[in-house]
DNA sequence: CAGTGGAGGCTTTTT
DNA sequence: GCCTCCACTG
């Protein structure tokens, strides 16, 4: 044996180490595509990257030729932490990432070829959408009866379905369908004229790119000798056809997925790239991971027997060489509220009787919604938590400005971020002005931006003819032009944050921002973008935008769950897929909201929200509760709940249910505690027995400061809702207990 | 041209 | 019930 076999003998032996037969043989298995079926907890990860080192460390594969592809950034960034772990400085030359990020890069690269400059914006949803309602304003659709955010989603998947305008418009049946169409050509007109891709289109660019570029093709096809796809139950049929592209050569394709998670066919996923796999590539290896390492028997059993009710599904065996463990709690509050109080009471009893941590508890729901019961019960019980998701850090509209102008400045052509700022912060340029330029640009046969452009320079030029808007108008886009190409040739010479500054200064927008409402909070988000920049700065002057703007387009909603910190996490269900806690708490148990109405005229959609209660399900490792509330408030309403079907699908010899409705009263069952802090000065504390005239008895859910008086929000005996009260107007007597 | 009020609308949201 | 979008008014 040569000294190099022994090195590589060695090496398998310790990434084989301590992997089960199944995922010993998904690592191994490196020649031809392989699918690997890896249920909740079994281990899917570790496979992953394990097989990754495995194919440097054992078969010599150069990291350069070694491309693996998730979903999120999020699931890159663990898979690259991992991987630097295994194999030390060798991972720097993989190239791990989100299928967006890897297409943007190719097109970065080799766009030109399909009609994109390599400064090109990547548009997000929001952007997109903006640019949809103008392609409607152009083509005169109503967006009355059209709704813009409908017709975005339908170019959506026509994009993901790989048919461009011409295709769609071939294909389309209906009048609907027509009308999209239509805006679907304009749309795309706009996006080229801005130089920008929306997400949709770098996954279809990059297909395109690849389908009819032989030699470009043949450049990745070679490079490429392994391919990884993660959450291949997530793919939809842009990012299959790409991945097949790209393992075209070599055929070494491995892709890991769970059909039993995939939760995502409202954007397009599509769960028959599966079976496709199996019918592409007949030669495939089949590898199902079936013991699961997460949770209980209990819990599995349960998890198993819900999923079981799924008609369109593949028999998949999971076991776990794990305890029984405890039964599943079905709780039925009364209301939401004392659904959330039910919550708490149990989280401080778990953390301070068994031992856990708040960060090893999360509860899970259908809709964002829910999540405002939760937090109010939490900080009725002075427990901190963290919200997933929420309004976004990049939605936020003070950093969307900024960025706008980064982006502007990045790419001249940018339309939407043009729109966006050109009158922010105000410059007199109101709707009568941009009419006039859109309407004067279409004459002319320009974009906007150029039609803006050539305005300026026919202003400082004094060449002005025949205006198409006011002098004054025409003065202040002149001004505007000479600021951007100021700010242009700045972005030139210095690093992006001294450049952030200048654009935050030279356009007034910092003065702007601060004389607004809550001003300082809003400067303060800015000030956090300019942070993000921080880690850019030392880039060449142009390098560091272009960077600073992939990632801000890429990487959204930075990821802004943060596993260590000791906080009760409130997360939706979607949210929480790939997650994992000790304890979990699924919320709205109840029909219509999990399974959601607007799925529920489905057998797919309704099999869809079973995969969604099986995903929250299996994110508990020992503890598993599932609530709903008797009456639960909604969308205005109020009224009695049924119970959720898939509650009943779970055998009933796995549950426990504390004492149920008609057996006690609704709100005995809790005695909230008020939080330490803020109680100064109020009449009640949550918890309080009181009396009123007419509602009679009940309990004080929260007291606080309003204004000069307080409000006490109580509920009382025989009401379904909790009601709020003023103070000083509604009679409130204290009892004694 | 910009701030306010009334009507309508409403899941989930990897990139 | 709460937020967003647009239309109207100052």
């Amino acid at each position: 044996m040569g000294a190099q076999q022994r090195k590589a003998s060695s090496a398998r032996t310790q990434i084989l180490e301590g992997l089960n037969s199944a995922q010993r043989e998904a690592v191994e298995a490196t020649d031809g595509p392989l699918l690997i079926v890896a249920g909740p907890g079994s281990g899917k990860t570790r496979v992953i990257t394990h097989r990754v080192a495995y194919l440097v460390s054992v078969r010599n594969v150069s990291p350069f030729r070694i491309l693996a592809v998730t979903f999120t950034n999020k699931a890159a960034n663990e898979m690259k932490e991992r991987l630097q772990r295994l194999l030390g400085r060798a991972s720097e030359g993989l190239t791990v990432g989100t299928f967006h990020a890897f297409c943007a890069r190719l097109l970065r690269h080799d766009g030109k070829h399909v009609g994109l400059d390599p400064n090109f914006t990547i548009y997000d949803e929001d952007d997109s959408l903006d640019l949809v309602k103008r392609a409607m304003e152009e083509a005169g659709i109503d967006s009355k009866r059209f709704p813009p955010g409908a017709t975005r989603e339908s170019i959506s998947r026509a994009k993901s379905l790989l048919q461009g305008p011409e295709e769609f418009s071939r294909t389309a049946g209906g009048y609907y369908e027509q009308v999209v169409s239509q805006v679907y050509e304009r749309y795309q007109a706009l996006m080229s004229s801005s130089n920008a891709a929306d997400f949709d289109d770098l996954l279809l660019l990059a297909v395109r790119l690849l389908d009819g570029h032989a030699e470009v093709l043949e450049r990745y096809q070679e490079r490429f000798l392994h391919l990884l796809v993660d959450e291949f139950q997530d793919t939809n049929i842009a990012q299959y056809r790409l991945a097949r592209l790209l393992a075209g050569k070599h055929r070494n394709i491995c892709v890991v997925g769970d059909p039993d998670q995939s939760i995502y066919s409202w954007r397009n996923a599509d769960l028959r790239n599966i079976l496709s796999f199996q019918k592409d590539y007949p030669d495939a290896t089949v590898i199902n991971l079936s013991e699961s390492y997460r949770s209980t028997k209990t819990i599995l059993e349960a998890a198993r027997h819900l999923i079981a009710e799924n008609r369109s599904r593949l028999e998949k065996e999971l076991w776990t060489g794990r305890v029984k463990g405890g039964p599943i709690t079905v709780y039925e509050a009364y209301t939401e509220e004392e659904e959330a109080h039910f919550v708490l009471s149990e989280v401080k009893r778990l953390v301070q009787e068994d031992g856990l941590s708040f960060k090893d508890c999360a509860v899970m729901y259908r809709v964002n919604a829910e999540s405002r019961a939760l937090e109010e019960a939490c900080l009725q019980h002075g427990v901190k938590y963290q919200l997933v998701g929420g309004v976004r850090f990049y939605e936020r509209q003070e950093v969307r400005d900024v960025i706008a102008y980064l982006r502007l400045l990045q790419n001249p052509n940018d339309q939407v971020s043009l729109l966006r700022i050109i009158n922010v912060p105000r410059r007199g340029l109101g709707t009568r002005s941009l009419q006039g330029l859109i309407r004067w640009a279409e004459e002319q046969g320009l974009s906007l931006p150029q039609a803006v452009r050539l305005l300026g320079w026919k202003v400082t030029e004094e060449k002005t003819g025949e205006l198409p808007i006011s002098a004054k108008a025409a003065n202040s886009i002149a001004r505007f032009v000479a600021l951007l190409t100021g700010l242009a040739g700045e972005g030139q010479r210095v690093g992006v944050v001294e450049l952030i500054d200048r654009v935050l200064v030279d356009t007034g927008y910092r003065d702007y921002i601060l004389a607004q409402h809550q001003g300082e909070e809003r400067w303060e988000n800015v000030m956090e973008l300019r942070g993000i920049a921080q880690e850019f700065d030392d880039m060449e002057p142009g390098e560091g935008l272009a960077a600073l703007l992939e990632r801000l387009a890429l990487v959204t909603n930075v990821d802004d769950y943060d596993e260590n910190a000791d906080a009760l996490t409130l997360i939706t269900l979607h949210q929480a897929k790939g997650l994992e806690f000790a304890a979990v708490f699924i919320t709205g148990m109840e029909e219509g909201l999990l399974p959601h109405i607007r799925s529920m005229d489905s057998e797919e959609e309704l099999e869809e929200e079973r995969r969604l209660c099986y995903v929250g399900i299996t994110r508990a490792k020992d503890r598993l509760y599932l609530l709903r509330a008797f009456r639960r408030r909604f969308m205005g309403g109020s009224g009695p709940t049924i119970p959720s079907r898939f509650l009943g699908e779970i055998p009933s010899e796995l549950i426990s249910s504390p004492p149920q409705l008609e057996q006690r009263s609704p709100w005995g069952r809790w005695a909230p505690r008020a939080p330490d802090v803020e109680r100064e000065g109020l009449a009640f504390r949550a918890g309080d027995r009181v009396r009123h005239q007419r509602f009679g008895e009940g309990i004080v859910v929260s007291c606080q400061k309003a204004d000069t008086d307080q409000e006490v929000t109580v509920v009382f005996k025989g009401e379904a809702r909790v009601k709020r009260l003023l103070l000083s107007f509604a009679p409130l007597e204290k009892l004694e207990d």
